[in-house]
DNA sequence: ATGGACAATGTTTTT
DNA sequence: CATTGTCCAT
């Protein structure tokens, strides 16, 4: 295959770069996956760079396999040695390899946030602190925050009282993680980037190997990544990054896209390229995403464009509530689908938070009809999984106490809580982990532990003791499936988790699926299957196969591209959320995200709103996003919405109503019968609308008590009230109900 | 030790 | 409202 193939100016200077520091300015579906591809595959076949000598990082396993593939295609097994994976799993392998660095072993387990929080909670139990007052969430974020800023405990910065106690609280889980042999997510970066701080050798030594690095969605790396990326490349200096500003989305997470700007500085000899050209989207879309984004301040302005053509307008519903959005989601699938204009799969469904997803999956399941939900809390999450996982890693890493307390008990078996705190208090005067001393237990009938305990605990302790010693001498031979195996047959978790219930045997359903997982990892061994579980992203859980709608975050969508996309829940207080109102650099982020959202689309874009929201509950008006006063009206074609006239609909009651019916019909994209043969449609009659009784006719102008004058744009009768667009002068277009805004007639 | 019943309490985004 | 924690009876 030609290396230099499908390439536009601007990509092929960036594959063809002589060495040196470059960085790729590479706008939504500008081809920058394709751009970082042959240029790994033009390093190696055309330059002739040893595969071993390049490094290539990204953020998630799905777009380090899919970029894997496209470098297989073009260099067949020319390509075997080169590292590319994400920064954690790639990290977490050199630190295996340089353990004696550090202070774990090289077996040791990734704790995930779960794991992380249980840790956090034991780290203030034994400060005699108290959870409510100090929120383990709470504290986990400020501890991750200093890891990703490279501050250890001790120097955690200490201006008042508050930061005192989560420098304890960060210095004694810091203990934790060490006897338990374990690291967290924040640590694989930590470690390697101080490694490569403190040990010149070693820096040296990767810092000579590498010849080249590249690095994906650059504009998500934090601090700690940057670091490790800039000692890596030390040597060389060959530093190819690609990322956009615009789609920094990781802010909470630590990232910092004024990497960019550092990167700029620490490399004054980088190259910049810009790629402006989007292979993805038609105009209207590319159109939409400049308006909301070019409202954020200090950004590189990019001009997108395609030679796609214009497309169609941007479908803009306002639904009664978030029942009625998600109603509106699945009906205008199961229409487009029926009309042969787009086939399940080319379907996503965007939202800002994962609550949001409930009412959507509601919604396809009273039509009958299947999605696809992305997310690893879905599966990772689930208590059999976490469950024989801990097993797993209690076998794998005896030091490992979170999962030990996760399964000493499960399924239970008399060892319960006070049992298991003279466990643990003897084992930590012994000076071993807890698991090592029933192992010993079980192993030796002589074992002076034996007579710590007594009467029932004592048998319980020994029994599974016994087990634990047996299991633990084949964790190191057998391959991840027989161990599980053993351990399932030797426990009878099926009867266990299987009790006859349809929940029940779901689970067992979910603990074959994570056999078919282990039995990938017979030759790789149970420490890879061990860290492939821990470090799954939820984009890695997206089966692209499926010919589904899928639904997903607005985080999970990056990366992401789909024919069709709904982007619902366009409400102040979702998105932008909440939380963001009084930081404005978390209000610029919440508008990237919308971004992000409007440019994973190919060719229909739907933009759905709704009047009401029940947070928890019950149901509140709330105010159409502030982000979509910015596409101009020009852009958009409004879908009516005749679903939401007057009434406060219960639940299950009018499910399915298909008032849409009527409504898509008036809109460009849908048209004709659009009964659909697996899907439920009663038709109730709908509410007759209230009489027309206006009293702000568009033109008129009014007075507004916070937003002060404005005009009348539009206005029309909607659930019995007056639903008014209009267009004030200090604050923009607005959509107001008359009956609760306090409007004047002036 | 275990399981059930009730109360309180809480919601961004995720490697 | 829906999950999680706490108390209490078995």
């Amino acid at each position: 295959m030609d290396l230099l193939a499908n390439l536009n100016t601007q990509q092929r200077s960036a594959v063809q770069a002589e060495p040196g520091a470059l960085l790729v300015l590479a706008g939504p579906g500008s081809g920058k996956t394709r751009v970082l591809t042959q240029r790994i595959a033009y390093l190696i076949g055309m330059v002739g760079v040893s595969p071993y000598r390049i490094l290539a990082v990204t953020f998630t396993n799905k777009a380090a396999d899919e970029m894997m593939r496209r470098v297989q295609d073009f260099l067949g097994d020319q390509g075997r040695g080169l590292t590319l994976g994400t920064f954690h799993a790639t990290c977490a392998k050199i630190l295996r390899r340089e353990a004696e660095y550090l202070p774990v072993d090289a077996n040791f387990v990734i704790y995930d946030s779960d794991d992380q929080l249980t840790l956090i909670r034991r780290a203030l139990e034994d400060l005699n602190l108290d959870e409510k007052k100090n929120r383990p969430q709470s504290l986990h974020a400020q501890i991750s925050k200093a890891k990703n800023e490279l501050l250890r405990p001790d120097q955690y910065p200490t201006n008042d009282f508050r930061d005192r106690m989560a420098q304890r609280v960060y210095q004694r889980y810091q203990e934790l993680l060490l006897a338990n042999n374990a690291v967290d997510f924040d640590d694989l970066l930590l470690y390697m980037a101080n490694l490569l701080e403190e040990n010149p050798q070693v820096r040296e030594q990767y810092a000579r190997r590498f010849e080249h690095v590249l690095v994906d969605e650059f504009q998500d790396t934090n601090m700690a990544q940057y670091t490790l990326l800039r000692h890596l490349a030390s040597y060389h200096r060959n530093l190819f990054v690609v990322g956009d500003a615009d789609q920094s989305i990781y802010r909470w997470r630590g990232a910092d896209y004024r990497n960019v700007q550092r990167f700029q500085k620490d490399f004054p000899e980088a190259k910049v390229i810009l790629l402006e050209q989007n292979y993805r989207s038609t105009q209207a879309i590319l159109d939409t995403a400049m308006q909301v984004i070019d409202r954020n301040p200090d950004r590189i302005r990019k001009n997108l464009f395609t030679e796609r053509g214009a497309g169609q307008r941007i479908g803009l519903y306002e639904a009664y509530d978030d029942r009625d959005e998600a109603a509106f989601v699945v009906n205008t699938i199961a229409s487009l689908t029926k009309q042969n204009l787009a086939r399940p799969g080319d379907f996503a469904v965007m939202y800002r938070i994962n609550a949001q997803s409930r009412v959507l999956e509601e919604a396809f399941l009273h039509a009958g009809l299947p999605y696809k939900l992305v997310g690893a809390q879905r599966f990772y999450g689930r208590r059999e999984i976490k469950d024989i996982v801990s097993y797993l890693r209690l076998l794998h890493n005896l030091r490992d106490e979170v999962s030990l307390t996760r399964v000493i008990n499960v399924p239970a078996r008399k060892i319960g809580d006070k049992t298991l705190v003279a466990l643990r208090t003897y084992a930590s005067n012994a000076g071993l982990a807890p698991a090592e001393v029933l192992v010993e237990m079980g192993q030796e009938r002589q074992s002076p532990h034996r007579t710590a305990f007594s009467g029932q605990s004592l048998g319980a302790l020994v029994n599974f003791g016994y087990l634990l010693a047996n299991w633990s001498g084949l964790a190191a031979h057998l391959p991840p499936l027989q161990l599980m195996d053993r351990v399932l047959d030797e426990t009878d978790y099926h009867a266990y988790i299987d009790d006859g219930t349809d929940e029940g045997r779901d689970r067992w359903e979910n603990v074959m699926e994570l056999r078919r997982l282990a039995a990938e990892y017979a030759d790789q061994g149970l420490a890879a299957f061990l860290e492939r579980v821990s470090l799954v992203s939820d984009q890695d859980t997206l089966d692209a196969s499926a010919s589904v709608p899928t639904l997903l975050t607005l985080h999970a969508a990056k990366g992401l591209e789909f024919s069709n996309v709904f982007i619902v829940g366009l409400n102040d207080g979702v998105l932008p959320h909440s939380r963001s109102f009084d930081e404005p650099e978390e209000m610029h982020e919440e508008r990237r995200l919308l971004y992000v959202g409007i440019t994973r689309a190919r060719d229909r874009l739907y933009l759905v709103y709704s009047q009401n929201r029940s947070q928890y509950g019950y149901a509140e008006p709330v105010e159409p996003s502030r982000f979509l006063s910015d596409v101009p009206e020009g852009l958009l074609q409004t879908i009516p919405s005749a679903a939401s006239q007057a009434r406060p609909r219960r639940r299950r009651e009018n499910w399915d109503d298909d008032d849409w019916d009527r409504t898509s019909r008036k809109s460009s994209s849908a048209a004709g019968d659009r009964s659909y043969a697996s899907a439920p449609r009663p038709a109730k009659p709908v509410t007759t609308p209230a009489p027309p009784d206006r009293q702000f006719p568009a033109g008129s102008k009014v007075n507004h008590p916070v937003w002060g004058e404005g005009m009348v744009l539009n206005s029309r009768m909607d659930a019995g009230d007056e639903l008014l667009d209009i267009y004030f002068q200090q604050v923009g277009l607005k959509r107001v109900a008359a009956s609760l805004a306090r409007l004047e007639k002036m």
